[in-house]
DNA sequence: CATGAATGAGCGTTCATTCAT
DNA sequence: TATGAATGAACGCTCATTCAT
């Protein structure tokens, strides 16, 4: 395949566009690097916003002030701030879901695996400070609907956990313990060491914390260190 | 100094304090024993709803309903909506320590010290919803003021846990572990079993989980059990 | 019995009321003169705001700002821009109905009870233009709410006259026309004239507009004039 | 001049009219034979909402989501939405006086003449609830543009009838009745009555009013019935 | 001419706080 | 001390209008 790379005005896209369409021509690839979406734009300003200043300290204004798009734009795209900040967590939860699971696809032995999530749950909470700060502190609170929210990516988180260690437990024959139970606990125990470290800086760094988390773990479930 | 004991009522009181500012006279010391304060029953009324709707979504008005007193009697006794639920978190956070510090003082062998502390966590934040929801989930959120509250409270809980794990550590030689991160961890874990059991009435009753709960401490720390 | 008149500070007020209470001396009749009420401001200048603009064009803040209270006192004593419209609304049908029944209470033979409830009814609408431009002109359309209300003030009206025209009616024998269609007739013809005078100063002034209305009125039922 | 008749899609249309446009092409005239113009499905659209809701309780959005159009169309066609109104209440405005004229011209004999055009006015107003809405009902409180074309309309009709009272009551000599005011009269009955009806369905249905209407009428200008 | 995303002034309502009684 | 009317800054949301395509 050819790409060809031209640089058109706005107006000549437009034009271009709406010929290719008349003469059937919708088969030519071409990218219109439109930069970044409005929409896009208010979901980064949100997050970030929402993320330092929680859900009712933040007025919309400050975020339209900080994308640099309009109040009618929020609008536009969102029905409601309510709906602005559901979205942004919906985000924000997927990404870090999303990155246990691909991390936890690359390791075959079942120890691996949960160490694997461990780690990399930790780490994606602290690189990205934003999603620690929405999902473990600053949405909280917020009437009904929040909660739901937080409940909703917690049990998908703890449902992946919860198959690991049940991958483990079959193997280690160990069931007096509630592996759901257990797959909260352990988010918990995660959540809590990061709040600390964003709230407090202690310990410092958070990764210091991580040989204590995995040595608690792994010998609360008799594996092999 | 003479202290004269009458009997007013509540009208009069308040026709007296009147009187009493108009004329100057506000160094005559009185106590009122009313039985429960006014102070006391705004305090009450403040833990309930608080910890029902959050501190955003509850309106001073709802307050002075539920405790009825007035508006004035709450800015009499509480500088700010702000103050009123520090000292309601204050005073929540000082019975659940009292309840821990108590409980392990009753114990002496170092593995049930930390037990009872942990069933004892479990259960005040059990039988005590209102602490629960406003320490673990509503009261969130709150700018500055808030989590730093939040932290006081649990860097006091933790210190707790700390010197009853360093007590077994050292017993039973286990360096790798830094005691401070373990102590978060497992109020972490505590936490978030509670939430779940708050939100989802999942699993249920909370009091199930802690066999789990205990198996996961004890073995991560190679006690016996 | 005896009316004493006496000067009294404000803070005073309040202590002589809590006394009086206090000893049950609360037969003594007094009066505070206490000036206006802020309701009552607030009324006032809802009535000649939305009288001069018409319900949608009214901002909350002219009537704040015409009746030199506060928006917080506004939705202190009325809990919507819609229900204060609607309170307006209430004051100055009540107003009119009642001149217009005590008017005819006053007389006693038939056709002359019917002239004066035409003549009332065009005098204070003329008069008190505010309760015409409201009645009649800039109340429409709001939703649902206000027809109703306009509705209510018309049926209470067209009662009133139908019952002077079953009267005549009655006295005349003209079977042929319905009282309540009748009575609606003239409230629509007497209405019209206003609004004409109103709008186009057009015929000028109103009460010229009187020999033809009560020659219509009076011809159309038979009635000697 | 060529006139060159060519089928377009609606796409091509608006591409041809860009290239037209980058092109400056514009002195090119074509007439687009679209059966029903874009500016008669707003009108209709606006007529439909405007009746049903009112001007202010009518969103712009409303009236291009029911024409199928769009707001870039509705804002080529009409320069803003209050000219929209205006120019819907021309429209209906125009349809009932054309309707009153043309039964009025096929009498001869004045007090018919009289009769058809009552009995055309209350048909119209029934038949075409919409016109109704606008005319007597909805339109209203539109700032200061609504009533004067609500006037203008109804100074028409006035003039109208003004003219055949005046024909009859030269016949008749009766010259204490101002024609004018009685022709503003008659139309306020007729308003109110079609109002009632309108609003509470009472009476029911309209049309039964007529022969009240119609006997009171004729009796006040000493008419044989 | 048609389209619809973008804009921002404007408005109704809430609510923490004050203060005269 | 208790009361509750009064205050006004702040905020979420709407919607008429514009303009690039």
């Amino acid at each position: 395949m050819v790409v060809v790379t031209i640089g058109l005005t706005d107006r000549l896209v437009g034009l271009v566009a709406n010929l290719m369409y008349a003469e059937n021509l919708s088969e030519i690839n071409w990218t219109m690097n439109q930069g970044i979406t409005t929409r896009d734009k208010i979901m980064e300003a949100a997050e970030t916003v929402f993320s330092q200043k929680g859900y009712y300290e933040t007025a919309v204004d400050e975020i339209v002030k900080q994308s640099s798009t309009s109040k009618g734009s929020v609008y536009f795209h969102f029905p409601s701030k309510e709906s602005l900040f559901l979205a942004v967590m919906d985000h924000l939860g997927n990404r870090l879901i999303r990155r246990v699971e691909h991390a936890i696809d690359r390791q075959s032995k079942p120890s691996e695996r949960l160490e694997t999530a461990l780690i990399t749950t930790l780490e994606t909470l602290t690189k990205h400070k934003t999603i620690a700060k929405l999902l473990l502190i600053k949405g909280y609170s917020m009437g009904e609907t929040f909660p739901r929210k937080r409940q909703e990516i917690f049990s998908r988180l703890a449902a992946l956990i919860k198959v690991l260690l049940d991958d483990i437990s079959v193997a280690k024959k160990r069931r007096e313990i509630n592996t759901e139970v257990a797959a909260y606990a352990w988010l918990g125990a995660i959540s809590e060491v990061v709040v600390q470290w964003i709230e407090n800086g202690n310990p410092h760094p958070v990764l210091e914390a991580f040989p204590t988390l995995r040595a608690l773990i792994f010998k609360s479930l008799d594996l092999e260190e």
